[in-house]
DNA sequence: CGACTTCTTGAACCGAGTCAAGAAGGGTGG
DNA sequence: CCACCCTTCTTGACTCGGTTCAAGAAGTCG
């Protein structure tokens, strides 16, 4: 699991306006076109927040990862959620320290939300931004749960599992790989493990054949079997086998 | 810490439709009176959700705890978040195991929001459910921090000073003082710790004079030092002294 | 009073943190 | 292309916070 950046989406009309893709592949090209005028580039370690003039800002990710994080008073650091090309959300001005703030991981490209709907918030646009936040905070949720109640190997999983969906809705998942710009310490903060601790339990998954990381790529073997053991659910309700989890059935 | 419930909103204006009574201590009395008329009565234990019919609800907590919280399949349970007498919510429908779900854990009394404007939602209403909605969020973030790293005494600490802060601003805390109906296996399931360290932690924080619990009673002292000590910062910006938190200065 | 939940405490265990040092990359300038 | 630097990864040894198991005490309720 190795920093390399430039993880840029493949082809554009797959990361388009809408939060979820898979439900009308190609949007109205027009947008797309706007969307493209607009564009921001952030550079990896920027703090990414409103100009000084502005007051809330709806924003959609084009490309690279972004980390919504805060810094505690003696260094501590809680990663709350990634931000992955197609995501949306509003961004508020905010001093970081203290309190939450976005934060580029790798080299980032971001649209304004409300470019793509020229002006003000049009229908369509509103709407994902509405199903883009309710899935954010359920995503939240899950993250808590993940925190609380599951053991170093599951959050792992878990986690990776998460962003192997999200990142498979945008097609930016192949052959059970995908790419994954995240240093093992933004791992650690994310699910509040110690940055060895990481290490040392992806070796472990690594040795049981459940998955495989290197040069800024990881691959899932199995995941069906890695989600019952990861007490993980995919977001849309189609596939639910999992039983009891956190038992392995034979690892 | 123990159960004991019927802990009711003591004068009914103070924790009237508005999520904040500080801000205009009386509101519409009309409006309170409609309160009263649509009032709903939930047992302690028993989940709430809409009505085999209904879609959505927005609710307000009239007197009473509930939690927000998910069982895994395996049994381990999670607690998001407590609300409180005065929160607003809104409810939909989710059959808790898997997903999210919320239990009352008093007895509770419980008002439509919607009723509160007579009908649709009117502009007061909607306002302070959206306000309720930002805090609410802002306290899931809170929590994902104590769980994720926080050491369990700071997380105990912190948590209670949380509950201070809300509890004081509906008029329930006196003399550094608030009943609180959870057991230490609902604080523990909200904390990610296991009973038996709840138990321990709340031990310690008694012997070093940091707090009184007992018969559904908690007292802090010295709360200004104890949130310093569990990272805790108060929703109003106005006393924010914290240095580097994590260490105890004497003690 | 009896049954049940909740709290408390001890002892043993272990998952995860800390400290420390070395290896492996990756990027840069000469 | 190499030398150097800095970040990131890896591993070992040790410590410790938190869990588990178990059993008894204290509350609480009908």
């Amino acid at each position: 699991m190795v920093m390399t950046g430039d993880d840029r989406v493949a082809s554009l009309n797959r990361s388009s306006a809408s939060a979820d893709p898979r439900e009308g592949p190609s949007t109205d090209v027009g947008r797309v076109r706007n969307f493209w005028r607009t564009v921001d580039r952030v550079p990896a370690g920027a703090a990414i927040s409103v100009r000084p003039g502005g007051r809330t800002r709806n924003i959609v990710v084009v490309t690279g990862w972004i980390a919504e994080s805060r810094i505690l008073p003696d260094g501590r650091r809680q990663i709350f959620a990634f931000m992955l090309p197609g995501d949306m959300a509003a961004v508020s001005e905010s001093s970081h320290v203290g309190s939450r703030g976005l934060v580029a991981l790798t080299n980032v490209e971001i649209a304004d939300a409300a470019a793509l709907g020229r002006g003000a918030l049009d229908e369509p646009v509103a709407n994902s931004l509405a199903e883009a936040m309710r899935r954010r905070e359920e995503r939240l949720f899950d993250h808590v749960v993940r925190i609380g109640r599951l053991s170093a190997m599951e959050r792992v999983l878990n986690l990776l599992l998460e962003l192997y969906d999200r990142l498979d809705a945008v097609g930016l998942v192949k052959d059970d790989t995908f790419r994954i710009p995240l240093t093992q310490e933004m791992f650690a903060d994310a699910l509040g493990l110690s940055v060895v601790h990481i290490n040392r339990t992806l070796q472990q998954l690594r040795r049981k054949g459940m998955l495989t990381v290197g040069r800024g790529a990881v691959t899932l073997h199995d995941r069906q079997r890695l989600a019952a053991f990861a007490c993980y659910e995919s977001e849309r309700p189609a596939e639910r086998p999992l039983g009891r989890c956190g038992s392995m059935a034979g690892g």
